[in-house]
DNA sequence: TGCACCTGCCTTACGTTGTAAGTCTTACAA
DNA sequence: TTGTAAGACTTACAACGTAAGGCAGGTGCA
């Protein structure tokens, strides 16, 4: 007893003398964030996450309510570098060049998940975006808006890109923005004013489809949808073969 | 103690007498996939796998070496439930319709996947394909050649379509198959036989790359394939959006 | 100056998980 | 009758997430 006595003056010491840096939600998700990037996304428990932090266990339960929101901060996180790596999520002009200007973007977020191998995997344990995930969809669906397309093929092309438009991981499930938008137009306006084009395709896709039977949005149908761009595209790259064509 | 006993004794007659259907691997793992579409992947644990089958935890462990196997066991049991659905993992013959047969096999595949909404999740925690999975592979392969495809362009198909081609999911990581073909010629003659449509185009594709630096496959060029596949496609989309055209 | 209160971290303890190691029972063969 | 192997069971452990509460140091107010 008087062991542990000691071990906590020390440590109490350590804290106000020498001036440990102190936790804080920030410390706490950047630093699972490594610990997730050296040894997987099973290397990031509780218990060395504190040890990492040189505390405690039940300490990081001060700045963080569970480990589920230490993983919806670990993917705001990852977005984040993604925002930063796109230097911001601005949307080109109209009649811009909407494809490119997607293309970069993608590839970018493609390449930050190549840093955080485990990113994919955790994002869709999630249920609901947080905001900067949000920010990132609302700026394909601005982009691709740009470009001239209706918000009815915009929700169908984002099911498509799918996976891609994360840099992998799969489907969306649950699109809208998070714990909000499932009551109706109170937060879709609070929405509106960070995520606006994803908003604005939300209220005209669901306007369309009263009867909001499969969760507003058909699946069966996304999924053919995507399969046939698919199809269609690796036919014309077979007949591409074939002929060696022009040029 | 004596009522340890008892109960052991009440088990055993209830085991002989009644003739208690004996634990196999295929019961064990039957039951595991019936739990998982009852809660969820989270409800298969081993406790309540062995108390569905109203035996003791450690005594699955005769039958199988870990959960682990269990989990590879299921994904298999999911992939027989696609074949059985099918009709067999047989591809068509030469200049048949392979669009619509790849469409029809991949549609299956996504029927069985929507009866088990874990099954994709589970796919891609695991390392390497099961036979069984792995054949259901092959018959995608096949069905690509019977239409023309270069294994080259066949290859780069099978990326593209990753999440489809399974009915969600994501990417393939090592698409060996499984354990096998780690070790070079050796087992890659047994796996032919087993998958000759997949094995084919492994040994033709990686030939094309004798340095396998990135794993013999370039996955920034199979991601930009894809997605430019899916960009272009969109594109038509929309201009076919734009005018209404003919018919 | 004294006392209450808040902040930030620590202690202890619980239930759940996968599984290593060893034991007991039953059926059958010699 | 005795030996053997198959097929269960018992016990025990380490690691996990976290509920409940404790305790030091600082801050604000009397």
């Amino acid at each position: 007893m008087s062991s542990t006595t000691a071990q906590s003056a020390a440590r109490n010491a350590a804290r106000s003398a020498e001036g440990r840096t102190p936790l804080t939600r920030e410390r706490v998700l950047q630093t699972a964030v490594d610990l997730a990037d050296a040894g997987g996304i099973d290397a990031l428990t509780i218990r060395r996450l504190a040890e990492q932090l040189g505390v405690e266990p039940m300490s990081l339960y001060y700045h963080v309510p569970n480990k589920e929101a230490i993983l919806d901060g670990i993917v705001e996180l990852v977005f984040a570098e993604v925002e930063a790596a796109t230097g911001g999520f601005d949307v080109p002009d109209a009649d811009a060049a909407w494809k490119a200007s997607l293309r970069t973007r993608i590839l970018a977020a493609r390449g930050v998940m190549l840093r955080h191998p485990w990113a994919p995997g955790v994002m869709d344990s999630r249920h609901g975006l947080g905001l900067t995930t949000a920010r990132y969809v609302d700026s394909v669906v601005g982009t691709l808006r740009s470009g001239g397309f209706s918000y009815d093929l915009i929700h169908h092309s984002m099911h498509a890109l799918g996976s891609r438009m994360f840099g992998f991981s799969q489907e969306l499930g649950e699109e809208d923005g998070g714990d909000a938008a499932s009551g109706d137009s109170e937060q879709l306006q609070q929405m509106a004013a960070q995520v606006p084009h994803l908003a604005a395709m939300l209220s005209v896709v669901r306007h369309d489809d009263p009867d909001s039977t499969l969760g507003w949005c058909d699946d069966q149908f996304e999924f053919e949808f995507g399969l046939d761009l698919l199809l269609d595209g690796l036919e014309r790259a077979r007949q591409r073969e074939s002929s060696p064509g022009p040029r």
